[in-house]
DNA sequence: CGCGACGTTGATTTGCCTCAACGATTGTGG
DNA sequence: CCACAATCGTTGAGGCAAATCAACGTCGCG
């Protein structure tokens, strides 16, 4: 549990409190954490291994959201953040064997509250993550596929081993061909 | 002021600390509220008008990120909630006679810990606005142009008459040609 | 009125997709 | 541990959506 707030110094009240609220459990490698239609009531912390979120749209195609690596938060946001439904929209599937924590997003709303440490880490994270947001957004808007896919591999160093190649490409919004074209292109020239 | 916290009861003392920290500014159509490499430290919110938030790419083409309308807020998010640099990405334009209210993030950040209210609220405005970005993305990779626009002009039914073609555009990653042909084919049916 | 900003239309080009086939790699059961 | 099947990645040919380039109508404003 230590590594999940990172850096804050707790009570031993407050660390009861915490551990009292979290729940381990793995995940084996093509496990499902979420599918839709499930209720979505928690998020889950990454201790180690990997999963992505993607959907399928209307035409089959898949199109991926996040891929969480060890140190990350994951769930279906659209579902637990969103304004009506609490019905989940995505899949989250592990694909590589992963251990990690949950907790119900109630509970963690009370551990905000009496916890300010906590509360703070918790509005910290939300920002970044709007800003990284924003640059994402940027990026598909500025960027054409082979620059998207540079920037991608900047971001995720170390993912490629865990990720297979139609995973990146559904999360550039390309097709597997593009995408092995542009490698080719990169390691080309 | 009364309708930047709509919805919430606040104390005498709560509606002075909260007064003392808003100030007003207006801003008349072309102006500029940030420019690139400014320091960002504020908030704003529109009470009337609208503005929109853009970049220009190295190849001098512009990519708005987000219009502003009465009843949001608006910033250089990029800038305010980014690890690294205070210096501002983006231009943020006036593109229809605004009134607004300006907020000192610091000043924001004191606000929701002495005031729990609006620091709840706070949470609730970025929860719901990562819902949104994450749905923004999903469209951007699952949708073509056309079914882009219509999801824009249900998203923002009434800015049409505010904005320039060349914005909407710009917000959807296509050309002004494009949009325009996409406008035939669907007054067309 | 005349100029500049904006929107539209047409012709051509291009980046990426689709479809199809074929290697490479992984996983599994004998 | 090998053999075979399934999954995954690569390559090629052809097509399509949207970009680019260029020209022209239209509207609003000084």
């Amino acid at each position: 549990m230590n590594d999940i707030f990172r850096g804050l110094a707790f009570t031993e009240d407050e660390r009861n409190r915490i551990a009292g609220s979290l729940q381990k459990l793995s995940l084996e490698r093509k496990e499902y954490l979420i599918k839709p239609g499930e209720i979505v009531q928690n998020f889950y912390y990454i201790q180690s291994g990997c999963l992505r979120t993607y959907l399928i749209d209307p035409t089959g195609k898949e199109h991926t959201l996040q891929f969480a690596v060890r140190g990350w938060w994951t769930s279906d946001y659209i579902a637990l953040f969103g304004k009506v439904n609490t019905k989940s929209v995505a899949y989250i599937e592990c694909i590589q064997d992963a251990a990690l924590y949950k907790v119900a997003k109630s509970d963690f709303d009370d551990l905000c509250r009496k916890i300010p440490k906590v509360g703070r880490l918790h509005v910290q994270n939300l920002e970044s993550a709007f800003a990284a947001f924003q640059r994402r957004i940027l990026e598909n808007l500025m960027l054409p596929a082979k620059a998207r896919y540079v920037a991608f591999v900047q971001a995720y160093p170390n993912i490629e081993q865990s990720v297979k190649n139609y995973h990146i490409a559904s999360y550039l919004g390309i097709t597997t061909e593009s995408l092995s074209r542009i490698r080719r292109e990169i390691s080309a020239g």
